[in-house]
DNA sequence: GAACTAACATAATCAAGCC
DNA sequence: GGCTTGATTATGTTAGTTC
């Protein structure tokens, strides 16, 4: 049943390796089986994709992908017609097992991750072809990578701009722990009262950094943070606030160890520790004031990203039709609302990426 | 040009497996 | 139990295709 029909447009960004897998058109038939397995289930294991992929001759991948994209789009609707989403039903599907030991492979991966943190798939295919993992993997393992170690790797993504990923060449080696101090994310704080710095190429110092991607945050200085904190201690050459999680790992510091209570992860014990970035802890910007002595060494782990908050593949200028819902809103159970997010309702939480806008290209 | 949608990005989380 | 890391989710943007 070959009812791929790709299209037969150029690919010019693909011959420079960076660009996006070509489209896969659906045929009508296709989508009927999907929507009538979405029906069933809009949570589909392994087992059940694997089972599509004999079906309509998509790849499993793809399968993946038009699940979510169909996920989406049923959850807007709910939201917008005020339908409750059923959610998941039934017995939970396995997920897909673990890919075995990929030791011998990853030398080439981290190579590839140093040149090139957001390869196309033209180069993922290719390292799919060394490596003989597969090319879904490998973009999964790129995603993971970028996400748990922000300091490494080559390039911003090329459809971010001005914006970048990292300071280019990557981060700054981290400060000494002894003189730490850090930043404060204004998006997920209230009534950031600091200025925002300029997201353009060039106006951004070496070590100045901007969140992942092209998630626009708003971010401060070390220096800055500090002066718009009020802390006195000197400010520490700290390049970036994505070291943090990196930070907590390394240097086990108990300081940034506290809060255990204070985001209640379903997997808390797994989570607790790491997923934290960095935010000055009960320094509740409006309520408080400049920074007591006492929060100086208290850390808190950031909520859950809001609804809203802009996390996608690109520019954060266009309002989304997802893009307005309000904190606390989940749909999902499975989502932690956490104490600082409960809190999290007022309007001044706008999203980062709705105040930052990235120049488009 | 607008609408639709596959592809891709993120943060957050779950969970397997190793130490 | 702590940690690493693969897999999955929700959510948002980008960009190709269709009308």
């Amino acid at each position: 049943m070959a009812l791929l029909t790709p299209s037969d447009s150029a690919l010019p960004r693909e011959a420079q390796g960076r660009g996006w897998r070509r489209r896969l058109l659906c045929a009508p038939s296709q989508r009927e089986v999907l929507r009538a397995c979405f029906e069933r289930n809009p949570y589909p294991g392994i087992a059940t994709r694997e089972e599509l992929t004999q079906a309509i001759d998509i790849l499993e991948p793809r399968v993946q992908i038009w699940f979510q994209n169909e996920r989406s789009r049923q959850l807007r609707q709910h939201r917008l017609e005020s339908r409750p989403w059923p959610g998941k039903r039934g017995p939970q599907e396995s997920r897909r097992k673990r890919t075995a030991d990929t030791r011998p492979q990853i030398a080439l991966l981290l190579q590839a991750f140093e040149q090139d943190r957001f390869p196309g798939i033209t180069i993922r295919e290719e390292l799919a072809r060394e490596t003989g993992l597969q090319e879904s993997w490998i973009q999964i393992w790129f995603q993971n990578r970028r996400v748990r170690h922000p300091g490494q790797g080559g390039r911003a993504p090329a459809h971010t701009g001005g914006l970048c990923n990292a300071a280019p060449g990557g981060c700054p080696p981290p400060p000494a722990p002894s003189s730490v101090a850090f930043t404060h994310i204004g998006a997920w704080g209230k009534g950031l009262p600091a200025p925002h710095m300029p997201c353009v190429p060039g106006a951004l110092p070496q070590g100045a950094f901007t969140s992942q991607g092209s998630r626009a945050v708003a971010l401060l200085q070390p220096s800055q943070a500090v002066q718009a904190a009020g802390i006195s201690a000197p400010a520490p050459a700290l390049g970036a606030l994505c070291w943090v999680p990196w930070l907590l790992r390394k240097w086990d510091c108990p300081t940034l160890r506290l809060l255990g209570g204070l985001c209640t992860p379903t997997n808390a014990r797994k989570t607790r520790t790491h997923r934290a970035v960095a935010c000055w802890a009960l320094a509740r910007w409006d309520s408080l004031g400049p920074f007591q002595l006492s929060h100086r060494t208290k850390m808190c782990l950031r909520h859950p990203r809001p609804s809203g908050v802009a996390g996608g593949a690109g520019a954060p200028g266009r309002q989304g039709g997802v893009g307005t819902r309000r904190w606390g809103s989940s749909t999902s159970g499975a989502r932690d609302p956490g104490v600082l997010r409960a809190s999290s309702t007022d309007a001044s939480h706008q999203a980062p990426s709705q105040r930052l806008q990235k120049p488009r290209h």
